[in-house]
DNA sequence: GTCTATACAGTGATAGAC
DNA sequence: GTCTATCACTGTATAGAC
């Protein structure tokens, strides 16, 4: 981390995040420039490189704000809701981007094209793999809260069905937005469900 | 199409794939580079320049080639086995790029990083399309032949199920490659199959 | 067909005025 | 703190020799 995170001002920081959120959502990670980035700002692109040293900084801002950003919206969301089930419902959903606000969707996509990138450029590993822990470790909550309240099954792992509900969201994520294949979106969000219907105990 | 693909001889077609393929695995597609290419082959660069006409003609023909690649992996393996259920499982093994060659695990990661970029680069959103057809196709061939043999339930979508199917494999490859995480590879195969248990028929 | 050499357009980052 | 101007460098693609 070549820019220490106490330098930058408050409002600074929240400019250089949407700009370069709206930036990569334009033109993606492969092809981003840092005039780009620039051009979603009121300012030059050397307020860029006054504020943060490198290139990577601005995109590691963005991350760093992006992980606040979600934090924030899944809280919102699950506050206000009674159960587990419910609960871990609204997440799938949030993470799906359905009835998501643009940022949200701007949010994934950008998340999901820096993550394979990641192999390939260290900055991005450790920001991406407190975003990937964090979101798995939500599921993984509610999922356990509710085997704890007998609304799932005894023999349900709250931590690999958690897995492997992140992995077909971010998959999701990865083909039916990035392919535009928005039709195919209330399919998969069927089936995740009905995947999380094969967790409850049998109601008979 | 700025390259026709008559015009390419097959021996410089399979040096170029390849070529790509390496070059992709080891700088990722955001910083690859002409440069990158040619020292994967053992000509110059102008070699690639005179059989095509841009650099992303040059991925373009990686992908084209993969999707032959892969094409044959699946029908060897599947060839060999019995039942639909036993093809279906292993289709999603090798798509995990569990006990697969490097070239495979190349082909995945490489597909998913292009994937990502999709939407910023329209010349790569066709062939990436006929990728992921493909394999969602031969996914739910053989849930669609399970259910008519009645391994799988009468109620199975084999559509919906062979997306959902992907994009989990699509979302695995992503993260758990990506991120280095081998060791959650075993637990979301046997979540995937676990997964593929829920649609067979109660055996009781 | 393949090479070496190079043209030409950006790109990340800095200098110095204000 | 923010701007304009600019630099050093890299990257794609081409020209011309062989």
């Amino acid at each position: 981390m070549s820019t220490s995170e106490k330098e930058v001002p408050e409002e600074a920081r929240q400019e250089v995040a949407g700009a370069v959120r709206r930036a990569l959502a334009k033109h993606g990670y492969a092809n981003l420039t840092t005039s780009q980035i620039a051009e979603e700002t009121e300012k030059s692109e050397a307020f860029l490189f006054y504020h943060y040293d490198t290139k990577d900084d601005l995109v590691s801002a963005f991350l760093e704000d992006s992980i606040g950003w979600l934090d924030t919206r899944l809280k919102l969301t699950t506050d206000e809701l009674e159960t587990p089930d419910e609960r871990l419902r609204a997440l799938c959903d949030i993470m799906l981007a359905i009835d998501s606000p643009r940022a949200m969707q701007g949010i994934n996509i950008a998340v999901m094209e820096l993550l394979s990138h990641a192999p390939h450029k260290e900055s991005l590993q450790e920001p991406l793999r407190v975003h990937q822990d964090y979101v798995r470790d939500r599921l993984a909550e509610e999922i356990r809260a509710g085997v704890e309240q007998g609304i799932y099954r005894e023999d349900v792992d709250p931590e690999s069905s958690a897995s492997f509900l992140q992995m077909t969201l971010d998959g999701s994520t990865g083909s039916v937005l990035s392919l535009g294949m928005e039709d195919v979106g209330e399919d998969i969000r069927e089936e995740i469900h009905a995947y999380i219907d094969g967790l409850m105990v049998d109601k008979k």
